[in-house]
DNA sequence: CGCATCATTGAAGCCCTTCAAGACTTGTGG
DNA sequence: CCACAAGTCTTGAAGGGCTTCAATGATGCG
């Protein structure tokens, strides 16, 4: 309860819960009392760094609006954008229970953010075991993503890279209810996250536009025909997929739904 | 206990509750009585598949002895290795609670593998919260490790790539008490790791060699000189510390041994 | 208006891939 | 025990995808 001060405004974290019921959480006391323990975090301008991590903190940072990145600057001075964050993930949950390298979280869009105190969070977990489960799944979901993202930079090439990628930040966008074409990604930006040279990533763009898949539009990428993109990236969104991903819990309660390829 | 009947054997299991215990369950009761559900799993030879995902299972699988990895197919006919898997960790603990895509566990040495039912694992958790955490640190852990290997495809050169693989070999081998410089990784599989192709891994083998990080052995790898191949990998050994990522708790109980750069 | 950031273009070259073929190792069956 | 097959390791040569360097337009902001 000791965010309680300069609590976050409720309305706002109705994305939050809303992800940790789609992960299992109960909708129930449990879930109350930590969003209750949320409290108004900093916020950050498009460019600015929301949380350093792999340094001690006391809390874990949640993002309430805005779009964000995970990156980490590499000894041979490339940055390595490896996640990214949208509305009502948590930012640094990994170094809730393990402090990891030195990377920190950057925003992409103007970003406001929560904190909730590692104690609070202990508590919740302790005391409902539902809600650490889709903590869990949060984590378990996060690496999911990770390994698509290793199978797309290791044995693709640049153009299905990019497609794939801008695949995803759409997927994810309509998922918390963002259906603008606009991805907020910079030419920089997309070759930071594809492993490649900025000059190789316009023109990989140049050719996405030829396809008819991004619009002519210069300046941030916007999509022309979605479905252009995701042949060109080979796309399959099962892995984004949170509620086909729950499979099992499903059919101990919806026993009809059970889907057969 | 509905494993009992073909219990696994319970000194095999050692290695398992010790890394368990390393990653912060309590050595109680809790952990005694998931280790009693453990029953014999089959034994995979080399090159056999131990378990197929993304196909409903009621049960997940830990590696009791000997070394396998996590991989996949791409449509473009290769094949990506993922994730390595070690004495006493699961090999499958992801499609516990979600079910991610058509991927498979391979054996690299002769497997024996232990079975765990979903629903003693779903009550193991619910009881003893310290033993949940733990295993959420061991997904954590296993995220850690691809986002690790994300970096290293990304945006170093081969020579960096092979040196840094062999690198986290080495270290999680020793980890569970392997000291043999021996690593059970043919070229095809180290090429299938590193995203390069055979060829090529082949040239990087030689360089090593010829670097004295390898030793002049033909068939299978053997280090030579650890000092040097980490020194060409840039390898910093942090992200695998188990023992040291546990900061935060291991704070609370051990207050003078916080480590300052 | 100047400065900073982003987008674009061309040219040179390196890293790695693919193809192709040969040597060595291991295991299997006649 | 040897022949054969399958898998691994090795080598050379040709070529492609991508990087780096360098310079020029665009765009937006104080």
């Amino acid at each position: 309860m000791r965010g309680l001060k300069n609590a976050a405004d409720p309305g706002a974290l109705e994305p939050f819960a809303r992800k940790l019921i789609k992960l299992g959480a109960e909708p129930g006391k449990g879930l109350r009392s930590l969003l209750q323990c949320v409290a108004r975090g900093k916020c950050a301008s498009r460019g600015s760094d929301i949380v350093r991590l792999a340094r001690r903190s006391a809390h874990s940072t949640v993002l309430i609006d805005g779009v964000a990145c995970l990156y980490r600057l590499l000894d041979n001075g490339h940055r390595q954008i490896s996640s990214f964050y949208y509305t009502g993930d948590f930012c640094d949950l990994q170094s809730y229970a393990m402090s990891g390298r030195e990377q920190a979280v950057v925003a992409l869009t103007d970003c406001s953010t929560g904190r909730i105190l590692y104690g609070d969070l202990d508590l919740a977990i302790e005391r409902d075991h539902k809600l650490a489960l889709a903590l869990w799944r949060a984590t378990m979901l996060e690496a999911a993503i990770i390994h698509e993202r290793l199978a797309n930079l290791s044995r693709r090439h640049a153009l299905e890279r990019v497609a794939h990628l801008l695949c995803e930040q759409l997927h994810r966008r309509s998922a918390v209810g963002i259906d603008s074409n606009l991805i907020p990604l910079t030419q920089v930006e997309l070759a930071d996250a594809c492993a490649l040279s900025v000059v190789h990533v316009n023109r990989i763009c140049q050719e996405l536009r030829h396809r008819g898949a991004l619009s002519r539009n210069r300046h941030l990428n916007q999509v022309e025909n979605r479905d252009r993109l995701i042949e060109v990236a080979s796309f399959d969104a099962r892995y984004l997929d949170i509620s086909a991903e729950l499979s099992r819990w499903r059919v101990e309660t919806d026993p009809g739904r059970e889907h057969r390829p």
